[in-house]
DNA sequence: TTTGGCTAAATTGTATTCAATTCCGAATTC
DNA sequence: GAATTCGGAATTGAATACAATTTAGCCAAA
């Protein structure tokens, strides 16, 4: 009956997920000694996972302040965004170049048995959680666990502005978000046709699309942000 | 009179620092009292700095085990040069859509100036610095922060593996370790010109041809690493 | 009212302490 | 002789305690 994960662990999912659910306000200051009771750990292995956190580019740290959520601009999504175009674009070049047929055709076969599912799903967090999904597993074809590892990074940090344009687009649509599986379809079949070009033209322009929306989508958040209580 | 750094800032530049000179042989388990004796700062502190670190990807970290160094594989440096690829390929197209003019050509004054210093220098250091400084400040010229950061990582867990590459060149090669500097030139000239594909060509064949000289350098250094005393 | 500085409270920084777990070697068994 | 088990030593995990620093409120003076 061992214990497999340490309280440093559940702390630090822990605070990704309030990151994620905006329990941090941008900028705003993280009490260390009020978070570790709410969390149930003292303020050492707290601070380990904040730590980790701030490596990690989710929030900053400064010299006898302490920890801060990290202020959250159009620009900085328009960062992460670009950065994504780099790694996934030179993941899919590579997965032109080195995967095999049968893991090409695994990630075919995902995107068909998830077709109905994605069609009829109208929850936010299932849909970008099925969307991020396909993502990791093209990077996985890559072979690359350095891009692959970046890529979770970048996606976690956009993770919350992505939920608040889901939302958005839901509310708009009446109910129904777009997933847009045919770009993600797009792209595989260029991989597997080891057509470079198309596959890295296909996911470039996918996530730049993405990124208008995105980057919209967080001058509407500032706003939501600053609600008084909401 | 303040004291502007703080003890863990201290200690987390000693570990890079440490983990540079080969303080820490791949797989080797780090003993947290021995090293917080060595640093000169007590557990607390001195886990917080390997936090970050682990989050960075220096070392890793195993649940009641603690921290060790990240094993060395030519696969994983190979990762880290494909990754390098992908950013800095990035960066310099986005550089070509929207850097100034006169940051363009501050750093191909940089280039000219830094030459004489180039050729001159055998010190793998010195050498190292100057080449990282370029593709840092290329990387500024994207205007995107991440992909400095990213940058800035990956070069950092590169580093000792590009020192150990540079010195044995300097002594294969009489005393002279080659400063591709033609390659940055030919760089900084696509960018100046506006043309994407001459400067993001240029880029990946000057880093992939060091890729290859790393990965080589890499299984040497398996050799050296594991010599009883050197 | 505003500004400056002083004090007290709050907060962060780090050492220390002790509990929990793993590690390692010796004794035991097969 | 090899594998196994057991117990002590070493190491990590986390809470607590206290020092250092920052923050906030207050009062006085301009």
């Amino acid at each position: 009956m061992a214990k497999r994960e340490s309280n440093v662990d559940r702390v630090y999912e822990a605070l990704r997920r309030m990151a994620a659910d905006f329990a941090f306000k941008p900028d705003q200051r993280i009490n260390e000694s009020a978070l570790s009771e709410v969390l149930g750990a003292s303020r050492t292995p707290l601070r380990e996972a904040l730590n980790r956190l701030v490596a990690e580019g989710f929030l900053t740290f400064q010299n006898n302040r302490g920890f801060f959520c990290r202020p959250l601009t159009p620009s900085y999504i328009m960062d992460l965004y670009e950065a994504r175009v780099a790694v996934e674009c030179e993941a899919a070049r590579l997965a032109c170049t080195r995967a095999a047929d049968e893991d090409i055709a695994a990630l075919a076969d995902y995107l068909n048995r998830m077709e109905p599912e994605y069609e009829s799903a109208t929850d936010p967090e299932e849909l970008l959680a099925m969307d991020e999904s396909f993502h990791a597993r093209l990077a996985q074809l890559s072979g690359n666990s350095e891009l692959q590892r970046i890529l979770n990074n970048l996606n976690g940090r956009i993770r919350y502005i992505r939920l608040i344009d889901l939302k958005r687009m839901r509310d708009r649509a009446g109910g129904k978000a777009p997933g847009d599986i045919s770009a993600h379809r797009q792209i595989v079949e260029g991989i597997a046709a080891r057509n470079t070009d198309a596959a890295v033209t296909a996911m470039r322009s996918h996530i730049e699309k993405r990124r208008e929306e995105a980057t919209e989508a967080v001058r509407i958040a500032f706003s939501q942000l600053y609600v008084p209580d909401e």
